[in-house]
DNA sequence: CACCAGGCAAGCC
DNA sequence: GGCTTGCATGGT
C-alpha cells in the first residue's frame, strides 16, 4: 500500500481487503455520512472526507503527517485482513459472511466517544442513535468548518460532566440520559481513567467500564472493540444471538453458551467473526423486506 | 393499538 | 445468586 499527499489529501493505492460502505454501515459506528461520493465525518475533533475507487482511497483535508498520526490507525490500514479472514474461512458458515463483508475495517474509536454511543445504543434502533448522538454534537460539541460547512466535535466528558438532565433532554436520549451524565461524571473526576484503560487487561477494563450505570456487559464488550482494540471480545446482542443460534446451537441459546462456543470457535478472531456476522445477518434481513 | 429497538438497573425471591 | 419488570422515545 502506497501513501501520497497531494493538494491537502492523502491518497493510497493498492489497498485491500476496505470498503467504506461496510465499514461505515457495519454498526460499530454511528457518525460518518454520505457524501458526494464518499463519507463525511468527524474523529479526534478533526473533520475529513474519505472516498473510494476500488484499492485507491482519497483523504481529504489532510495531510500526511497527519494520516500516519491519526486516520491510518483509526481505518486499521495497518492490519492484515486477509489473514483473519483466512483462518476464519475454514468455517464454512464464516466464509460466507467474511466474503460478504469482507471489506469492514474495525474501526479504533475514541474510548470516550465510544463509551456514549453504546450507552446511547441500549434498547435503542440504529437511526435513533444516531440522530441522539447528532443532536449531542450539535447542541455540545464544538463546530468545525470543512468545505463550506458546520461540523460538530464529539462533546467531552469535561463539558457534558456539567450539564443536568434537564439540559440533556434536548437530545431526546429518554431514560439514557442519566447514564450519560454518571459516565460524564466518572469520566472527568477520573474515577472511570478513560486514558489508563489502556493498559489494562481486557477483563480489568470491562470491569471499569462496568462501574458506570448503562455499561453492561455487552455495552462494554462494544467498547472494547471497537475502540480498545481488544480483537477476542465477542459482543452478544439480539441480531448475534439470534445468528448463532440459527446457524451454530441450533436452538435458543443464553448469552454465556454462545460467549463459550464463540471463544472456542473463534478464539482470537472472535471480534472480527462478531462483526462479519453482525453485517451479513442484517443485510440479509434488509433485503427480504 | 400493540410491539420492538446493538440492554440495563432495580426490585424481588 | 438468578429471574422479572420498567424504562423514554420513536417507528412500524
Amino acid at each position: 500500500m502506497l501513501a501520497e499527499e497531494k493538494n491537502n489529501s492523502v491518497v493510497l493505492s493498492g489497498v485491500k481487503d476496505f470498503d467504506l460502505t461496510q465499514t461505515f454501515t457495519c454498526g460499530q459506528c454511528f457518525r460518518w455520512m454520505p457524501a458526494n461520493g464518499g463519507y463525511t465525518g468527524v474523529a479526534f475533533g478533526r473533520p475529513l472526507h474519505i472516498s473510494q475507487d476500488g484499492g485507491t482511497v482519497t483523504l481529504h483535508n489532510t495531510t500526511l503527517s497527519e494520516y500516519n498520526s491519526l486516520w491510518r490507525g483509526y481505518f486499521h490500514l495497518d492490519y492484515d485482513y486477509g489473514a483473519v479472514k483466512k483462518t476464519l474461512s475454514a468455517d464454512p458458515i464464516l466464509e460466507k459472511a467474511a466474503d460478504f463483508g469482507g471489506g469492514i475495517r474495525l474501526l479504533a474509536q475514541d474510548v470516550w466517544e465510544c463509551i456514549v454511543s453504546f450507552i446511547i445504543s441500549a434498547n435503542n434502533n440504529i437511526p435513533r442513535i444516531q440522530k441522539i448522538i447528532g443532536a449531542l454534537c450539535r447542541e455540545f460539541g464544538s463546530p468545525v468548518e470543512y468545505n463550506g460547512q458546520i461540523y460538530y466535535t464529539f462533546p467531552s466528558a469535561q463539558t457534558l460532566a456539567r450539564l443536568s438532565r434537564e439540559d440533556l433532554a434536548v437530545i431526546r436520549a429518554g431514560f439514557r440520559d442519566k447514564y450519560i451524565l454518571d459516565a460524564a461524571n466518572k469520566a472527568a473526576s477520573g474515577e472511570l481513567p478513560i486514558d489508563a484503560l489502556g493498559d489494562m487487561s481486557t477483563d480489568e477494563a470491562r470491569n471499569a467500564l462496568m462501574t458506570v450505570s448503562g455499561i453492561g456487559k455487552k455495552v462494554a464488550d462494544c467498547i472494547l472493540l471497537f475502540s480498545l482494540g481488544r480483537y477476542e471480545v465477542f459482543p452478544i446482542d439480539v441480531w448475534v444471538r439470534r445468528t448463532m443460534e440459527r446457524l451454530y446451537i441450533g436452538h435458543e441459546a443464553e448469552a454465556g453458551e454462545i460467549a463459550a462456543f464463540a471463544d472456542s470457535h473463534f478464539g482470537a478472531l472472535a471480534g472480527f467473526a462478531q462483526q462479519y456476522l453482525f453485517y451479513y445477518e442484517r443485510e440479509q434481513t434488509k433485503e427480504k423486506k
